[in-house]
DNA sequence: GTGCCCGTATTAGTCGGACAAATAGACGTG
DNA sequence: CACGTCTATTTGTCCGACTAATACGGGCAC
């Protein structure tokens, strides 16, 4: 089952990218496999088939095939040993803060759990993010996240400029907290913020113009006040999470 | 530079523990370039040495070499390309919430800067997710807490057993929140209660008796307290992080 | 019948050695 | 001096053989 598409080289690179290498063959296993599990086309517990079939039907060899097992376990997905084999883990044991175990997730629908928790996550993280950024970014700080509000006024957030100005906004008040782990989070909450506006999109008739919550966090985070920038930030993402539970309920099947 | 010892099989497999597997070449490699990295032996931007000399010095096959590179890259402490080779990414691409990272990051002495930003995250996280318990724990779970705080009772923190029920009982608020994210945290969260501990230990008079904050937490969270929880927590991780900025200040040198 | 021990088959793990592909940097050319 | 090209180096991929761990089952003692 799952004929799983022999893409080789090629085809990978997404355009417009910089593409930062031309995707090896252990990294698109590794990818596709990913993808798979956090879709839920292998479940929990289930066990792969053993390494030399499953290179052969992959059509690499086994060494590439064992390179991406190898990412995949360092990811917390799959536990092989011998006799045993390769399996599946748990849910609970996955890295979903991984960046690319979270950018699998979201390759697929997501399920709702994992959108839901996530909005959560942000209204726990960036407001406390926002009022520790209030007292100690940096004047280069300041600079990029004006430019990024900027950007994302003149592209707007329908364009993919514009929705990477809006990370980039996120981003860089973490980055402003100068707290290394808060930083780690950055992709997680790039996840959150990069769905936002799918589910804006979702329903045609945007909502409510994010721009002047944005600004306003700017604004406390500019000038200095961590409890204005808690508030702003707490308004901003309680915002984003009403819209998404409601276009969520919307569609609960797919 | 650096000898890496010839530890091969044997010795890794720390003694009282199940060990689950044991100790794959490849994993002891990760284990000892990961740490090596992380406590600074290995600077980011920084090169390796080519595949077949580093493994060579080794004393381990290529293959396994690459394995063991392969899980570093997955956690975004190296990157490789052709012709240019591994090399060491900068701090901000590193999965510092990995439980393995994290892990190595501890098993010399981390920076003070991770320290603090570790119990930052705590203030920030474990509030917000112990309210968030009150609100959706099982019935199970207040069971569970209730016997990992006797355990604690029980053993002290001076025992491993205690120390082990102390991060079983946050560990538990974390998975109560029912957030898969959140539950994503408990091995970031269980590294700074871990050194709460460590750094009680080091001022051998132990400040204040932990045990009365952890029942005001528990007890907010059976009776369904949100705000009582949330209070209860912020006060318990408030004197950890006391603390532990105490006995930071007083080791500012190793 | 029951429980334990040990053998064996199966699977991942390790090895080494060859060849392919990418590419940084040198080199030549206009 | 700019720019394309060539080359050496390094990782990437493949293959096939052997090693080591271990789940399972069959036989043995009780």
């Amino acid at each position: 089952m799952a004929p799983e598409k022999k893409t080789r080289t090629g085809g990978d690179r997404r355009i417009g990218k910089p593409v930062r290498s031309p995707a090896r063959i252990h990294g698109v296993i590794a990818h596709d496999l990913g993808v798979a599990i956090v879709s839920g086309q292998y479940k929990p517990g289930e066990i792969l088939q053993n390494e030399i079939d499953f290179s052969e039907r992959l059509e690499v060899s086994r060494s590439a095939y064992r390179e991406a097992i190898r990412i995949l376990a360092a990811k917390g997905l799959v536990e092989s040993r011998p006799k045993t084999g390769t399996r599946v883990n748990p849910e609970a044991r996955w890295n979903l803060l991984d960046p690319d175990v979270l950018a699998w997730s979201f390759e697929t629908e997501p399920s709702p759990a994992l959108v839901k928790g996530l909005f959560e996550l942000r209204l726990i993280i960036e407001p406390a993010a926002a009022a520790l950024a209030a007292q100690r970014r940096s004047p280069e700080q300041v600079t990029r996240m004006r430019e990024a509000l900027m950007a994302m006024e003149r592209h707007g957030l329908n364009t993919e400029e514009g929705k990477g100005a809006d990370r980039e906004f996120h981003a860089t008040i973490l980055e402003a907290t100068d707290n290394p782990p808060l930083l780690s989070l950055a992709s997680t909450i790039g996840a959150g913020v990069r769905w936002t506006t799918v589910y804006k999109e979702r329903k045609k008739e945007l909502p409510r113009d994010p721009m002047p919550d944005h600004w306003k966090v700017f604004d406390a985070i500019a000038s200095g006040g961590p409890e204005a920038a808690r508030a702003a930030m707490t308004e901003l993402v309680e915002m984003a999470l009403h819209d998404t539970a409601r276009a969520l309920q919307q569609r609960p099947r797919a």
